[in-house]
RNA sequence: GGGCUCGUGGCUUAGCCAGGAUAUAGCGUCGGGCUUCUAACCCGAAUGCCGGGGGUUCGAAUCCUCCCGGGCCCGCCA
């Protein structure tokens, strides 16, 4: 067995080797040829583990897959079986061989989160990864969309540092591009309105400054001088574009931080225009001989990667692009990690391909790129430039007041203070949830009234969940029954916890970190997300049938305290990697 | 026009990559449950040609193919 700070880990994973192993012999045995990668197995409501294994070795034989089920599970020996610790029963049910855990692994799973606290679930993997996400312009608030980016991005990063990988996550400033000189240009024919939050007064006269380019095109040539003086160094014109863009991500990271999204770094693409970094990666991929002019602008070809078109690295006013940027951002981050991951919207597809497809054209290491598909309103998609976008700030801020109105309906008599903090709790917590919950290669249509309409069995469910395993446990020192050094190893005798419902809810805590390990390797947060909400179902079935408090046996008392408490610590955590609070109280 | 992607009960959605046991769950609807640890809870019922056609297979929501519908993209915006 694995062992790490003495304890077995992966529960889950360790009882499917050993059902492996026992299964593998008994095919043999029964005379059948079974290699151990042929073997897969499924999660079942009819059985802790399933296998379909019959079907896979009927044709060996008789041609039964029932027949053979049932000749391997005769086949099992005792002797393997007894080695097997956290295998119990092993059954059939026509073609299928049904696995059911032992006592034992249901006792390890309660003394584990016992003694692992805030801990329990973590994963071993190790290295750095630098993770990229949200990076809207800074031209004015985020918006419904970018919530998507941001929520998404921010729980990879906790599920992937829970799977025990060393994250950084960074948001990429274009502080430097068209859009940037657009609201620079703005704020210097409009004044800016500063007793609005700084993001919205950019935006402001961002949208005006784009209407009045629609009627007037000469004011592209004062946007392209502006462009022009910044990648020359005119210290002024820096000065400016700094200013604009520092005010647009004070606005941005106030939202950030209000939904419990946080970057470690903020990068400005501007450094690599200083550094000289762009044109570097500019005269190397001119040298790989596979580019060309095309009306003045230097484009390289990317056709040996699949890409028909070729890709523009430089205007033919001498400008560099975004995606020359990029490029040189990406070979900045290379050398400081093992892995680049990039969370990018839809729109993003070709482009990050292309991306790639430099990169390797330089022989440099290229970012896996994760992509969500599009928010969009019913009347067409959303556009800063245009002013058509509902803000987040504006999401978020009805969603606190929703969850405000509930919290005072239910608990009148608390103080103000604890019901506007269940109320950002509870009003942030559902958002988050609403959003990651569902897979991101679905595109949406957001509506208000379906966003209001906060599913009740969504992150007010958990957080419910959680808070009434606190309560039970808050009593239960007030009587003594827990003591002041709280609830630790050994605490109890698990093998008390037989009732189905408490034997449910060990499995679905035992199955934590599988879930984290296979979210984090898929890149996929949503099925974490419905991982959180089954466990504070089973919780919740507990809860309606199993009394705790009022349970005269003391050991047996003891024994579901610590179940209570581990309930709530998987809830807790599993909260935490979706960047949800657990409210003691709701 | 081409490429990518999605299409699962009235609505939202899991499962699809690695095909198999009566297709997952929520909202909504209908019915039941608080003298018992917080009812933002629990239990039960109804509702599905898994977009459509064809194919592969003993077996297809899942793989292949064509079609229909939504979304995104198709060089000097990001």
């Amino acid at each position: 067995m694995t062992q790490i700070q003495g304890r077995v880990i992966f529960l889950f994973i360790e009882f499917k080797n050993q059902v492996q192993k026992v299964l593998i012999a008994a095919a043999v045995s029964a005379g059948y040829d079974i290699k151990e990668e042929e073997m897969s197995f499924e999660v079942s409501e009819h059985a802790d583990l399933a296998t379909r294994l019959a079907f896979q070795l009927m044709a060996q034989k008789s041609g039964n897959p029932a027949a053979t089920a049932k000749e391997i599970v005769d086949a099992i020996s005792a002797d393997e079986l007894k080695n097997a610790d956290l295998v119990g029963k092993i059954t059939t049910q026509g073609p299928y061989i049904n696995i059911f855990v032992s006592d034992k692994y249901l006792t390890t799973t309660v003394e584990n989160v016992v003694s692992e606290k805030e801990n329990y679930g973590s994963g071993k993997n190790t290295g750095k990864i630098l993770l990229e996400h949200t990076s809207a312009n800074p031209n004015g608030p985020l918006h419904v969309g970018h919530i998507r980016n941001a929520i998404l991005g921010d729980t990879l990063s906790r599920i992937l540092k829970k799977a025990g990988y060393d994250v950084e996550v960074q948001y990429y400033v274009n502080d430097i591009g068209r859009q940037i000189a657009v609201v620079s240009w703005a704020a210097s024919k409009y004044p800016l309105d500063m007793e609005k939050k700084p993001d919205y007064a950019i935006v402001d006269v961002y949208v005006k400054a784009n209407e009045d380019i629609a009627k007037d095109e000469t004011i592209n040539e004062h946007i392209e001088a502006l462009m022009k003086k910044v990648e020359n160094g005119d210290k002024e014109t820096i000065e400016s574009f700094t200013g604009a863009v520092d005010m647009a991500v004070a606005g941005i990271s106030e939202t950030l931080l209000l939904m419990n999204v946080k970057h470690d770094k903020f990068v400005r693409e501007s450094q690599f225009i200083e550094s000289g970094a762009v044109w570097d990666v500019i005269d190397r991929l001119d040298a790989t001989g596979k580019t060309k002019d095309s009306d003045g602008a230097l484009v390289v070809d990317l056709s040996e990667y699949g890409f028909e078109k070729t890709l523009v690295i430089r205007r033919s006013n001498g400008t560099s692009l975004y995606t020359t940027r990029d490029l040189a951002y990406h070979e900045w981050k290379a050398p400081q990690c093992d892995r680049m991951i990039d969370v990018f919207g839809a729109d993003h597809k070709l482009i990050s391909g292309q991306l790639r497809a430099a990169l390797q054209l330089l022989g440099d290491k290229t970012p896996e790129v994760v992509i969500f598909e599009f928010v969009s309103l019913p009347e067409g998609s959303m556009s800063t430039r245009r002013g058509v976008f509902i803000t987040a700030d504006d999401l978020l801020k009805q969603m606190i007041d929703k969850a405000y109105e509930e919290i005072d309906k239910r608990r009148p008599e608390e103080s103000e203070e604890f019901k506007k903090k269940v109320a950002r709790m509870v009003g942030i917590g559902s958002t988050r949830y609403d959003i990651i919950k569902v897979s991101s290669d679905k595109s949406t249509v957001f509506d208000w009234k379906t966003a209001l309409d906060f599913e009740k069995q969504g992150a007010p469910f958990i957080q419910y969940a959680h808070a009434r395993a606190s309560n039970i446990l808050t009593k239960a020192v007030e009587d003594g029954t827990i003591g002041s050094d709280g609830i630790g190893p050994g605490f109890a005798n698990y093998t008390r916890l037989i009732e189905p419902q408490e034997a449910a809810l060990i499995k679905k805590i035992a199955r934590f970190e599988q879930l984290i390990e296979e979210s984090a390797a898929s890149l996929k947060p949503h099925t974490f997300a419905i991982y959180a909400r089954e466990l504070a179902d089973s919780f919740s079935q507990f809860y309606r049938y199993v009394p705790v408090l009022n349970v005269e046996d003391i050991e047996l008392k003891k024994a579901r305290l610590a179940l209570v408490y581990a309930g709530k610590t998987a809830i807790a955590n599993a909260l935490s990697c979706l960047g949800i609070d657990a409210p003691e109280s709701m």
